[in-house]
Parts: C-alpha cells; sequence; structure tokens
DNA sequence: AAATTAATTTAGACTTAGTCTAAATAGAGG
DNA sequence: CCTCTATTTAGACTAAGTCTAAATTAATTT
C-alpha cells in the first residue's frame, strides 16, 4: 500500500500503558499509520505540528491536558480530525467541543471494535459515539432519548440568562453577589437558580456545578 | 527461569486497550506469568478460580466488578494479592480494602516504572503507593501529610457516632429523620453534622456522600 | 484520686439555599 | 390578537450550614 493512502494518525494520552495497548491493537491494521505519541501537552503541540496526522486519538483529562491550549492547538490544525476516548466522562466538554474538530467520542471500555469503527467513520468525515458513551451520557440525564438522533446530539435547554447564572453559581457566588453582577433583584436570581435546578434535574448548587462542568458550561 | 520461580499473574480491566498495553509492557519481564485476563466479574472468577495467581492486577471499576462480589471472591483467595490500578479515584473504597488483600494503589497514568516496582513490592508482601495516587489523596483532601507514612495510610478522624450520622446523611436523611433514628434532640444531629463538615473539609451534604463512599464508609 | 481531654449531647440565633405559589412584563411567532 | 417563552419580582415556608455556648459522660494522664 501506498504511504499516502494510509490514514496518518497520533495517539494522545497521559497512560502510556493505553498507548501501549492502542498502537497493539491498531497494528493489526496496515491502512493505518500511526505517525507519533503524546503524553502532555507539550509532546502534543509537538507531534501535531511535525506530524499533521489527518486523525487524533486523544484522552483529553485536563490534567494532562490543558483545555484551553487544546482549543488553540486544534483550530491551528483545522484538517486533523479528533477522537475522544476518555475514561472520564465528569470532565468531557463534550458539548461546547461540537465547535471543534471532535467528531467521535468513546470510552476506555469499548470494544476494540468500536475503535477501528470510530477510525474508519472519522476518516470519512462522519460523527460515531460508541455504546458505552450514549448509555452513560443517557443515564447521567445529560441527554435525553429524544435527543439522540443519527449518532449526533442536540442540546442544551438552557436559557441565555439560565446559563450566566450557571457559570456564577458555579463560581461560588450567593444569590445577592449574582443580583448585583447582573443588577436584578436577589428574587430574581432566586427562581432563575429553582427553574434550573429543575430543568437539569438535580438538586443543589453542587450537583449544579458538576453539570455545568460536564457539559462544558465552565 | 523455573516456572515455580516465576510470579504469576492475571489482568482484570474492563478496558481491554489497557490490558493489551499491561501484556505489552510486562512482556519484556521474564520473571512475570500472566495466566489470563477478566474484562468482567464473570471472567474474573474463572481466571481466578482456574490459575490461583500470587498477584492480581485490577480496574476495580464498581461498573464492571460488583464490590460486594469481589469482596467475597477475594476473601476466598486470601493468598491473592492485589493491586489496584484505577482511573477513578472518586470510587474508591481505598481505606475499607485495606482489610483486603489490597497491597498497592496505582492510577493508571503512573509510569510504567512505577507499575514495575508495585509488583516486585507487592510479590515481597509490601505495599505500595504511586505518587499520582498520593498526590491526589493529598489534594483531595482525603489524607492529611501527617497521615502518610512509610506508604501507609492512618485514618480516619470521624468518631463512631460521626460516622452512623454520616451514613444516614449519605442516605438523604433529614435532621429530624436522623434524630428520631438515633433517639436524640436534632439539635444533636445537628451540631454533629457540622462537625463533620468541618472536620472533613467538605460544604455539603453532597460533598459529604461523595467523601464517604470515596473513603468507604458507604 | 484529681485533673484533663475527647466525645456526645442540647440549645439558640443567624445566613443561605431549596421548594412552593403567584404574577407582571416583554418579545416572537402564528 | 392571542399564545408561548423568557425574564422579572415577591412572599412564605422548610432544610441546611455557620456561629457561640454549655452540660454530661468516658477515657486518659498526672
Amino acid at each position: 500500500m501506498n504511504d499516502k493512502e494510509k490514514i496518518s494518525l497520533c495517539l494522545a494520552d497521559a497512560q502510556s500503558v493505553f498507548r501501549m495497548g492502542l498502537r497493539k491493537l491498531l497494528s493489526a491494521y496496515h491502512e493505518l499509520d500511526i505517525k507519533g505519541e503524546a503524553g502532555n501537552m507539550k509532546e502534543l503541540k509537538m507531534v501535531i505540528g511535525k506530524h499533521h496526522p489527518t486523525i487524533l486519538i486523544l484522552d483529553y483529562n485536563p490534567k494532562y491536558f490543558d483545555g484551553a491550549e487544546l482549543s488553540r492547538v486544534l483550530n491551528e490544525a483545522p484538517d486533523c480530525r479528533v477522537i475522544i476516548i476518555s475514561s472520564q466522562i465528569h470532565k468531557l466538554g463534550i458539548f461546547k467541543s461540537l465547535d471543534l474538530n471532535i467528531l467521535a467520542y468513546l470510552t476506555k471500555e469499548c470494544s476494540t471494535d468500536e475503535i477501528v469503527k470510530a477510525i474508519q467513520a472519522v476518516n470519512t468525515g462522519k460523527r460515531f459515539f460508541c455504546n458505552n458513551m450514549l448509555d452513560s451520557l443517557l443515564k447521567n440525564k445529560l441527554i435525553q432519548q429524544d435527543q439522540v438522533e443519527n449518532n449526533s446530539l442536540k442540546v442544551n435547554n438552557l436559557t441565555k440568562r439560565e446559563i450566566e447564572i450557571v457559570k456564577l453559581v458555579a463560581l461560588g457566588k450567593r444569590n445577592k453577589e449574582i443580583a448585583v453582577d447582573l443588577n436584578v433583584s436577589h428574587h430574581t436570581v432566586h427562581t432563575h437558580r429553582k427553574n434550573i435546578l429543575k430543568k437539569v434535574g438535580v438538586r443543589s448548587a453542587l450537583e449544579l456545578t458538576n453539570y455545568a462542568k460536564e457539559i462544558g458550561i465552565i
């Protein structure tokens, strides 16, 4: 096979053992060409700059791959399609990330078959969500059944004002502080907060904050 | 090398890719003999029963490995020493688990070097906590500096009564309900609760519940 | 034995958050 | 014009978290 016909891949994961496993798995597919690996942000910038891969497989754990820097790097590499393969659904900026070139979301527990399928789908510009990921999103009420359609997701329920409130609540601000910030009565903030909790289906500011992190509002 | 001198290993992890990586990593060490793998509880019971390994390397993700059943299986295999290698620190029943034969805790991001070191330590009956794990526990205030000593941990701060309260709070019970349960005034429950929050270093019942799950109280 | 300390208990005052009902205003779209 | 949604304000109530204060009991030390 001509090298130019090969799918150019890079692996970014803080878990070196997982990278080893991915290499082993993908070595059976001769149309795939693994150009390089990265265990942190610095290495990722290097391999992207050096190899310009068609596809990047990324476990985006924010402890090792800074979100803001990641956005910048990926924006500078618009031709690089991204597969997120994560064990940390909690910190997925999943909906926010749809703006970027992230086409697939996998969990680390998904089958090797799904990993290969994801690569093939993404290579032809299609989206792919593994079953684990969809199950997890459904179970955690991040999405409803009617928001899943041909492996694409449509969200989110909150209004502009409510999202403003969520951001401030997530910062740990009190209702009265938020009221000052937004130049409204503290009763208003109170009501918004109540409506948000009901809409999102959580019971406290802490749970709401977790939700906000999950869907990438903050 | 004689087979009887080899360290008999089994791998239990829902992530097949990670198992592939571990196999690849450990294949370089000829004193290690990987007897079998398991991706779920059913398979784990089979490989333990069949191979009676000296060491089990386990990512104990409760979604795939039921905690209660795990305890039972490990109790029935008292000679099997366990290395936990997890990406989900949040759900670690770490202190509770010290009763079992779990001698080492690693994160999936730790270096391959530390994995090998852990196996060697555990093989000679020693405990091992990787740097990531200790950092994480310290950062999340699950332990304080003075609770780390020669790679062993001494906890926990809470009194008997406080632990009773925590359990009931974690069930979502109200102060007045707890007061009835324990035959004390709701003021008492109130004060206990306040003291617990302060002692644990959290700010709400929800955070306390998370803590209780982390340290294995519930 | 006495003193000290930790654990458990009770109490009151205050702030904040969450749950409820109710309603006014403004804008978009049919 | 009517309706629907978003936004706003308000009051009453329950629950939880923060504060101070103190009494009783058990365990430990001196």
